[in-house]
RNA sequence: GGCCGGUUGGUCAAGCGGUUAAGACGCCGCCCUCUCACGGCGGAAACAAGGGUUCGAUUCCCUUACCGGCUACCA
């Protein structure tokens, strides 16, 4: 059976990167029928971050990506929070055994110790731990812990040979183990780090798959070190390609405007953002670009996840959410777009299911909407140049001439739908010995004051209504009087 | 600096020894058209470099370059 997790750290919003790694573990689970945790991660108190349960929480729930196990659906091997597990002395438990079969030892290095320990190269600190307490005896041992003195557990990593890893992903990793350190287990302030709590509720969770950032990759090695002290067995590690920002960095926190609530209040919908970063480091076999999270269930495939890390493009986001817009249900859009439509444009004479339906084959979020429809609440100021157009034959002159002449037509017209506006129009120009857009054009224009409009003069009339329209057809004529 | 990983158009990304090197976004042009948008058609645009291996390398190996990650009592 197979079972993954998403472990985040509650540390503020939960940007793409975390959003995609919770996503594929999801979407292993599932594609296998297998279950699919949530464990809170919060080992490091100084960047805790008040609410931040909740927002993972919302994410998740918003994304689609439900949990059959955590913090709030117990699947009997909880706690899954990891400041309540070690509440119940788990780590510490494991860590201890460590230390009796050797393969861990307590250091109470002070902080200037550790600090001498520093070679600068190149502007940058690098610090490598000497294994200086390793030689501590066990009655010295005793003599600091019964005095108090501050410590640390740490991995007790041979000097000789190597360690090798196997990824799904990235093949077999080899590393010296000169090159690792002594990493910490057990922190001074007793809470476990990272790298060492994984393993153990990792395993302890019965966690098949673990699904990870690959900028984990490097420390993975210590882990096989770990599962082997333990006598466990190893999880496939399923490492992704990082998501970049723009200057080809690794997204984080820092960088801003790129969590999932971010892009929320940008205008995307939830299934966009979900559909476009299960994108980045993965594809189907068949160019299938627009799916739902049961097809991305279906087809998701983690043994064909990329290498190479991918850059978060927002104008492929924005053509995604428009497509998932033209693709949307008239009504489910109204809905959504309604709180942005009313902002916009306050008018309630308006229809507003016209407005939204107008809006939804051509903004791309919904944020787009205010620009595209601000016109329809006040026509903005303009040149009486805009009347003047090469294609359509049409001059500020006889755009004055028309209005003038149309007017009447428009008081007197019964039908303000838009076919028989249309079809008024039309023969209006016809009897003119005009061409069609010599009449459209300057009516189009009156009434919204842009160059471009969602739909032509008759839709934008019939919206108006009859009132309104005539009102700005007087006001252009003065305008261009 | 050390270690690990990566490198196909601006971006995402097929390809897994023999292809005119897909597709998508973006960009440009044309068509449709009461302006837009949508839609349709077309275009420009890529295998980091050098060595091998091979009858033949984008595909396999090595080197270099570049990019990224890690190198924390952060995850």
């Amino acid at each position: 059976m197979v079972k993954t997790r998403f472990a985040p750290s509650p540390t503020g919003r939960m940007h793409v990167g975390n959003l995609r790694t919770a996503l594929y573990s999801y979407l292993i689970a599932r594609h296998d029928h297998g279950v699919f945790m949530l464990r809170i991660e919060d080992t490091d108190q100084e960047r805790y971050v008040e609410g931040a349960v909740d927002i993972i929480n919302r994410t998740l729930a918003e994304a689609g990506l439900k949990a059959d196990e955590g913090p709030d659906k117990d699947g009997g091997v909880g706690p899954y929070v990891q400041s309540e597990r070690v509440k119940a002395g788990i780590y510490r438990k494991y860590a201890e055994q460590l230390v009796e079969q050797g393969n861990a030892y307590y250091c109470f290095c002070t902080k200037e110790r550790l600090e001498s320990l520093k070679t600068v190269v190149d502007g940058k600190e690098y610090t490598a731990y000497d294994k200086h307490c390793l030689s501590l005896t066990k009655e010295e041992v005793e003599r600091n812990l019964a005095a108090g003195m501050p410590y640390v557990i740490r991995l007790n990593v041979p000097t000789e040979g190597s360690t090798t890893f196997h990824d799904v992903n990235y093949g077999d990793i080899t590393v010296d183990n000169a090159e690792l350190e002594d990493m910490i287990l057990i922190k001074s302030d007793g809470y476990p780090t990272y790298n060492f709590a994984n393993v153990i509720d990792d395993h302890l969770m019965g966690v098949t798959h673990v699904v990870r950032g690959k900028e984990y990759l490097s420390s993975s090695p210590k882990y096989n070190l770990l599962y082997e002290a333990f006598g466990w067995e190893i999880p496939v590690y399923v490492h992704c390609p990082l998501i970049m920002d723009e200057e080809h960095h690794k997204l984080s926190k820092r960088s801003g405007h790129s969590s999932f609530e971010d892009l929320l209040e940008q205008g995307f919908l939830p299934e966009a953002i979900v559909n476009y970063t299960a994108l980045l480091g993965w594809n189907p076999q068949d160019n299938q670009e627009i799916m739902t999270l049961d097809e991305l269930i279906d087809k998701f495939d983690y043994t064909r996840i990329n290498k190479s890390d991918a850059v978060f493009d927002i104008a492929k986001l924005r053509w995604m959410n428009g497509e998932y817009f033209r693709n949307m249900d008239p009504e489910a859009f109204y809905e959504k777009a309604l709180p942005y439509i009313e902002a916009a444009v306050p008018e309630t004479f308006m229809d507003r299911h016209a407005l939204a339906e107008m809006a939804r084959t051509r903004v791309e979020t919904f944020c787009d909407i205010p620009e595209l429809l601000g016109f329809f609440h006040e026509v903005p100021p303009y040149e009486t140049e805009m009347y003047r157009h090469k294609k359509m034959k049409s001059t500020p002159e006889l755009s004055l001439t028309v209005l003038k002449e149309i007017l009447p037509c428009l008081e007197k017209q019964e039908a303000f739908d838009n076919d028989s506006l249309y079809e008024m129009m039309k023969s209006f120009a016809e009897e003119k010995g005009l061409k069609n857009g010599q009449v459209m054009w300057p009516v189009r224009t009156a009434v919204s004051g842009k160059q471009t409009t969602p739909g032509g003069a008759s839709q934008l009339l019939e919206i108006l209504g009859k009132d309104e329209s005539v009102r700005r057809i007087r006001a252009a004529i003065d305008l261009l009087s």
